[in-house]
Order: C-alpha cells, then structure tokens, then sequence
DNA sequence: TATGATAAGTAACATAAGTTACGCAATGTT
DNA sequence: AACATTGCGTAACTTATGTTACTTATCATA
C-alpha cells in the first residue's frame, strides 16, 4: 500500500484560492501554492496534472462561493427578491475582489455568451413583479444589470467606495428611474 | 560624435502602444517589443530606463488617445454634450480594448481617487441643462457614470456586443429614467 | 516484521523575461 | 582622413516559474 496522501484534491483547490485572493491570478504559482500548503510542489502536481487544471479548479470554486453569496441574500428576505440578486453580486466584488474580477472582468474574447440560465430564472420575477412583458422585462433586467456590474466593477477595483446603504439607494434610484420608462 | 538614435522615444512607445493592443499588458515584453520595431532590445533600453518606464509611457500614451476619442465625440455635434462624454468612453473601451482595460480597468488598490479633474468641468454643464443643484448634479453624474462604465467594461470584455445605436438607446433610457428621480 | 506500491521532498532542467557586458560601427569634429 | 563618443546587435547572466527524475519514507497486508 502507498503512503496516504497529505492533502486532497480539495485542501489544494481551497488553498490556491486564499493564494489567489491575496495575490491575485498571477501570484497562484506552484511555488506560492505550496508554500500556502506547508509542503513541496508534488502533492499539488500528485493530484493535479498541472497549474491550469489548478487554475481551472479555483474558477469552480469561486463560482461556488458566488453562489452562496447569491443564496444568502436571496433567502434572508433583506431586500426585494430581484434586489437581492443584485446586492449579492455587489457584495461578492466587494468581499471577493480577485475571485469577482476572475469570474466576471476576464475577457470573454472567444467564449460565446452563456446562455445565462440564472437570467432564465429571474425574468418571469421581474414580469410578476412589474407586469412587464417578457420582452420588456429582459431589456429592463439586461439594463439593471449593467448597473449592478457597473457598480460591482468599480468596487473591486476601488474605483468607487460605497456602504451598502449608499449601494441599496443607488440601486432603487436606478429601479424606479427605469420602471418610469418602461410603461 | 555619436551615432545617431535608431528610434524615438515616441516611436518606441508607439510600437509598445500597438503590442499592447494585440498582446495585452502582459505581451509588452523587451523582445516583443523589439520585434515590433524590427531591431534588438538594446535601443529600448537605450532611451528607456526599463520596462516599468515604458509601460508607464504606454499609459500616458492610452490618456493621450482617449482625451482624442473624447474631444472628437465633444466637438462632433452628434449628441449632447454630456451624453458625448459618455459615448466616447464606450467608443473607446469597444475600439481600444486592452487600453481601456489599462487605463480604466485596473486596481486602484493604492492610489488615492483622483479628483477627476474632468467632472469638475461635466458638472457645472449638468446643473445648467438640468437645473439640479450642484449636490444633486453630482449624484445624478456619479450614477449615470455607473451606467456608463458598467456598459464601457462590459463590451470591452466581451461580456456585451452592441452597436452604437444599441448603446445610444440604453443611455437615452437611464438618462430619462434618472431624471425622474431627481425632482 | 518484511514487502510492494507510491506519495513526498529535493534538486534539477527548460523556458521566458528583464537586464547588461562586450565589441563593432556610425557620426560630427578636428 | 583620423578620432572620440556612444548607439546597436549579440549573447550572456539572472530570476521566476512549470515540470519532472531520483531518492526516501510510509502504510496495509502477507
């Protein structure tokens, strides 16, 4: 029987996150990694093929950590349903700034647009909600979300500083400024 | 006497403008460069310090050419004053995008928030064509530039594809829609 | 307790990038 | 026309990083 393994797939994945978180994208290097994990470089190159696949690994699980952010907030009844989608995006720039810019501020260059399956979710709450039609409302819902991306953008790269409370009235600015437009 | 230099520093850093362009930030390396000026490393590190210097040249040169996307959107006439400003910078992100990415897109982890010498200017035109108070204006300006960069990131990473009149439109939408709030 | 399979540590190799020493060559002046 | 100056190309050195060969250590089972 061979020794056991010091770490797993997992530990590894969650300690190349908190490398990411404080260096970045570029600071995740084998080294780095290994130096988080108080070991040398080949349990990582053990139980990954290489840095891409570890890259690739701390992707999914920002997505991950995304998604509670958006479970949290769509299920404390702090705000409206649809607000709360966008207050987790919000939140997650601003608690996750390197995980956030590698979700959502890498460059999409090749990759097609995702057909957004969590849009396909939130458009018939905003048509009950509003009484928009689907149309209106995927435009209406399309426009919110540059706002809530413009405004999450700008946090996590400190081009704005905002508290929640100055985030949430900016958001219902913007919410009732729209819905006048779309009568 | 000397023999005269191969290159300018401007021609140099016109080359590194336009690797940047295809390369990205990252793919401004010495030999990159030197391949795009067609000679060896050694007249870059003739008339530059080192690389830092010349990517930093690289970014005056990226606020040199996004004051002209925003002077000729200003003076054409085609929209309102300050409904060009708005259009310029989403020109630019969607012509220049590793530019736009450079100069708009990074971390300011460090650097204080500029005083934005520029809103100082955009301000007093918004109190005169709206009528808002001074303090309202600034509300009004910061909101509307969170759309404005939501949509300039957007399309300069992919993660949007619209046309001028696309664009336009949803301006036109926010800027009505805002202005109903402010009363 | 001895053994086989194999994970871990060490240290090396390969590649890429910034930077520079060296010798040649170009240029205005004497 | 010879010279002093110094920019240029070549090729090297240095550092950072991904990756791997080699050796040692571990662990369940016979």
């Amino acid at each position: 029987m061979p020794p056991k393994f010091k770490f797993t797939r997992d530990e590894i994945t969650s300690a190349a996150v908190n490398v990411t978180r404080k260096k970045g994208p570029d600071g995740l290097t084998a080294r780095a990694l290994a130096e988080e994990l108080g070991c040398s470089v080949k349990p990582i190159f053990g139980l990954f093929k290489n840095m891409e696949e570890v890259q690739s690994a701390v992707m999914n699980a920002a997505q991950d950590i995304y998604e509670s952010y958006l479970a949290e907030d769509m299920t404390s009844g702090k705000y409206p349903l649809y607000k709360a989608s966008g207050m987790a995006y919000i939140r997650f720039a601003k608690e996750e700034r390197e995980l956030f810019k590698l979700l959502f501020m890498r460059d999409r260059g090749g990759e097609p647009l995702e057909p957004t399956r969590e849009v396909d979710a939130i458009i018939p709450i905003i048509m009950k909600t509003t009484g928009l039609s689907r149309e209106q409302a995927e435009r209406f819902h399309l426009e919110m979300w540059v706002v809530v991306h413009g405004i999450a953008s700008m946090i996590a790269t400190s081009y704005l500083i905002w508290n929640e409370e100055q985030i949430s009235g900016v958001m219902t600015d913007f919410y009732t400024g729209l819905r006048t437009v779309y009568k």
